[in-house]
DNA sequence: ATGAAAATGATAGACGTCTATCATTTTTCT
DNA sequence: AGAAAAATGATAGACGTCTATCATTTTCAT
């Protein structure tokens, strides 16, 4: 009838409550034919632990780190606003973010070194496509501390989950969007990267090439400009391109700083199709002008959240945490989810 | 330090803990006064119940109920697939669901008079646009069993919430994709609707001939066909126009039965743009074959969720329940998602 | 077979809330 | 003032898990 607890479990085992508590805590000086009946005994019933309980008893209370690049980037500043936002609903959670200077190994690696004397209980980093990170990394998961790479991963065996989109269905996306768009006419489409270091700008990239040059024949490609994600960069490099090859129909802005790509096309005529990623403010003002046409934006809210059931999940010890990718929302200005409340300063 | 309990707002409050209990839990028997005081104390103290004790406690368990239309329908199989799943996973919830024949209001209506009799904790109900609801529906919320509206609205006064998309926005983004699909040129669409007595097949229509009518003034509508959901009747339907229109540019469906779509559509040469709703296997193959290119979805995981979340906020009286809007989400074939592993048949 | 080491059992207290009971105090009414 | 009614206090037990302690039994090596 109702479910079952470990005292049935010690009974439907034939052993004592503390013998199942050593098993199922993982206290050691249990014989192997002991953990067997109580494991059986565990399956048998179908016990699953009730961690509400668990926690109470405990008064248990993770304590968890993000670390995440430093910077005016607005897509990072809504990660930091997630988190804050979540701390404050939290039962018995602490959140915390630590700044990090954008792609900078050294930096990350200090920081990474830092937090191991501090009693975490997990870690969500922004992966970063260095070597030099593994050892820290390693003696990190060493004492037991689960490190979850979130939006750019890190070398599979260095981070137990990866949190973040499929950058490679995104450019896909993009491409299909901008494809369609065409209307079976022909075009010129003009790709704007941040920096092809980064694991997911390429993967975008090469998502979006795939797809073009599969099903959209007669769409051409300029040459790629990369932006560095800096709005002044991007805002001239864009105003030259422009100038130069009036006859743009479309724009693929894979990374950030896309203020520039608006000022850039606010200051003339031609209004290509545009997509960019994230669902900043900008862009949704953009998207509402009609000067952006499609937003690719990889919903920063179930990504922070993910990340949290994933470190509890594997804190409680429970079974395989849901590992349900994240898929890439597509917005148009008819689509946009409502602002959220701004907090008043006080 | 650590999160207050209610003994702390006795002793706050300067009263005992058993009058605090008889505040928060409204067991009467309490002065004006010591209610005032205690009140304050919870605010002062910034109280927040302990939902895992309190349930721990209680040994409480939820009982749910849907009311969902009968039939074949793959979106609501769907749905019940869900509600299954988390029925498995809910630490002390029960759920379940009833099928009531579709679009028949004296058996909503009756089945809505049974469950008043049983103990039940919330129902979820199918919408349906009609008046003689209003009295049973009025009599399970005098018992505090509230009603959520799940896919389509009730009335607003007869519910306590609605779960589902904004249909208008969706039928909104829908014309914009075939929109810009047509890159500029002119067309003409055939929109495909199931019963315009449905409040969200209306809604839809509604967004869709706004934004073709507002933004591209080149696009023409084809006059409306009204096929039932029915997968057959669709199927003779679109043959037809097809037939008989060789200039269809774009089709969009903004209900169920799309079976019938993709059989009139492999039955000849033409390959329109075709949009329609709700990602379920067929849509999902025509997607990936090319026949389709655009499904909106209005997410049923999240609705199913969304409606536990609504329902046990509103019985543990726990502050405003979060109420974001569920956003339809855009596929295409670059961005599908995983299939949900299928149960294999014991 | 003796002692040390390992394994097991029994059990109490804590976590925060709910429910229930009984005793005591305060208020209200005549 | 005195009795009835209302309000309050005190407190114990339950929910399921974790932690800790101490006593007892079993296993193993010599």
């Amino acid at each position: 009838m109702n479910l079952p607890t470990l005292t049935d479990v010690a009974r439907a085992a034939g052993v004592s409550y503390a013998t199942v508590d050593r098993v199922v805590n993982r206290r050691g000086s249990v014989s192997e034919k002991a953990k067997q009946k109580v494991n059986a005994a565990v399956v048998h019933l179908g016990y699953i632990r009730n961690v509400a309980a668990a926690n109470l008893s405990q008064k248990r209370t993770y304590r968890f780190v993000f670390l995440l690049p430093d910077g005016a980037n607005a897509f990072f500043q809504t990660i930091r606003r997630l988190i804050k936002k979540r701390q404050e609903s939290a039962e018995n959670t602490s959140l915390d973010y630590i700044n990090v200077p954008a792609f900078d190994e050294a930096a990350l690696r200090a920081q990474l070194a830092e937090l191991r004397d501090q009693k975490l209980d997990g870690i969500a980093v922004v992966g970063l496509d260095a070597k030099g990170l593994a050892p820290e990394l390693a003696a990190l998961q060493g004492q037991g501390i689960p490190v979850v790479s979130l939006i750019s991963d890190l070398p599979q065996d260095q981070r137990v989950a990866y949190i973040g989109i499929d950058n490679i269905a995104a450019g896909q996306t993009a491409a299909r969007l901008l494809g369609l768009a065409h209307g079976g006419q022909s075009g010129q489409v003009q790709v704007l990267a941040g920096d092809l270091a980064a694991r997911d700008h390429r993967d975008r990239l090469d998502g979006f090439q795939h797809v073009i040059g599969a099903d959209f024949p007669t769409i051409s490609l300029l040459p790629l400009i990369a932006g560095r994600d800096d709005s002044a960069l991007i805002k001239q490099a864009m105003a030259n391109r422009l100038a130069t090859h009036p006859g743009i129909t479309a724009i693929y802005s894979l990374g950030a700083g896309n203020q520039g790509l608006i000022d850039a096309l606010r200051a003339q005529a031609q209004r290509p199709l545009v997509a960019v990623h994230e669902l900043v403010a900008h862009a949704r003002d953009a998207l509402a002008d009609g000067m952006f046409h499609f937003v690719i934006d990889q919903r920063p809210e179930e990504e922070v959240d993910a990340v949290l059931a994933q470190m509890r999940a594997l804190i409680d010890n429970v079974p395989p945490p849901p590992i349900k990718p994240i898929l890439p929302a597509i917005y148009l200005r008819d689509n946009l989810p409502p602002l959220p409340e701004q907090e008043p300063p006080k």
